[in-house]
DNA sequence: TATTTAACTTAACATTGTTAAGTATAACAC
DNA sequence: GTGTTATACTTAACAATGTTAAGTTAAATA
């Protein structure tokens, strides 16, 4: 019965040839300027075949977001391994979460705030990727709170205002690339810095 | 000559029609799902009459999103006066900034997210509302620093860190309204309090 | 009263997301 | 090996979009 199973690898390669042009060209042109008939010229399929394999565009770009989410998780959870010291860790982590908004910052968009108005209801919810990223940051905060490195107060709270200031930095550097912000890194750090202080004990 | 001046006023007033119907569906159902067609026929004149006010979609945009900018430094600019202590100040002015977004959670993510996005270049540039806007947060941080309440560091840096946690949870709490967040008024207050005392001395 | 100008509309274009109907090829039954 | 069925894809079409060009009507001017 190798049949089966070789088409179903085939028809699998094609997904994941439609996901990557989709998220190819998301990112380098925007969501809303991507067309379905450009998706398709670029893998040389009719454009109706896309909808063999996905409901809609929306459900496309939820795909493409939930992979970028996936490298983001990574990209931390290895940090969560090199990095004993809580404060360090959050520190890097940080650094990390908004290097990587502005690295990929169509898709951070596409994930953080964009998609949430086109699917509303199932997102950030229990298991979801989103929310495993969330819970990362959380688990260092908790740590921090547990060494009494932070002020006791609620750790939902605190991780939420932590991730407020980064969510915050990254969006503002990446919509108004041309106002003169501080240097970059310098303005990263800065937010990072300031909030851990704020949260000290 | 009274008769040009009618003529004007007429015009002034179709425009201001335009307006608010734009704003109004923008606000309601997305910029992105609202026609020109459907703008056009709340007003009960034909589509094309709006290219006779406004340049395009995007144009008719800007103007909205301009308005929004004007209520809120409105609002800011009223507790300039009622308060007096710059760290006061900078408390209430953070808490209105994001209440505002939360009130109008369209206009706001249309004016700082969206609207960046369709019109490049000439955001934020000085002389213009959103510039005000920051400004206004600029100069309380700038007190702050004066009465040496604050770290002395680059007072640039410190006015972008309050607007990066600010601008973060009011962008948070618009775009995933189902997360079991802290409560609104207590998060939003953990925020501002958080980053003022992070750049406390 | 004739002519110009202003304000608006009708008709059309190319492009969009999406669906329904059709086609060819490969797998299967006998 | 032949006939049938299912799979994978395409063609053609729909209604809706932003936008422009060409018209029309009515008012202002001469």
């Amino acid at each position: 019965m190798g049949i089966k199973e070789r088409k179903a690898r085939e028809k699998e390669q094609l997904r994941q040839q439609i996901l990557s042009a989709a998220r190819e060209l998301f990112v380098n042109e925007g969501y809303e300027n991507v067309s379905m008939r450009k998706i398709a010229s670029k893998i040389e399929y009719s454009p109706t075949t896309i909808y063999l394999y996905f409901k809609d565009k929306a459900d496309l770009l939820d795909f493409v977001c939930q992979e970028t989410l996936l490298k983001l998780l990574n990209t931390l959870e290895q940090l969560k391994s090199e990095i004993s010291d809580p404060v360090e860790r959050l520190k890097k982590s940080g650094r990390a979460y908004i290097a990587f908004g502005l690295k990929y910052p169509q898709d951070y968009k596409l994930t953080f705030v964009v998609r949430p108005q086109f699917q509303e209801g199932l997102r950030l919810q229990e298991g979801s990727i989103g929310k495993k990223v969330f819970d990362y940051l959380h688990e260092i905060v908790s740590e921090c709170v547990r060494q009494q490195i932070f002020r006791q107060v609620d750790i939902d709270t605190t991780g939420q205002v932590m991730w407020s200031a980064v969510h915050g930095v990254t969006l503002l550097l990446i919509d108004f690339p041309d106002f003169p912000w501080t240097e970059r890194d310098k303005l990263m750090d800065a937010v990072i810095h300031t909030t851990i202080e704020g949260l000290k004990a």
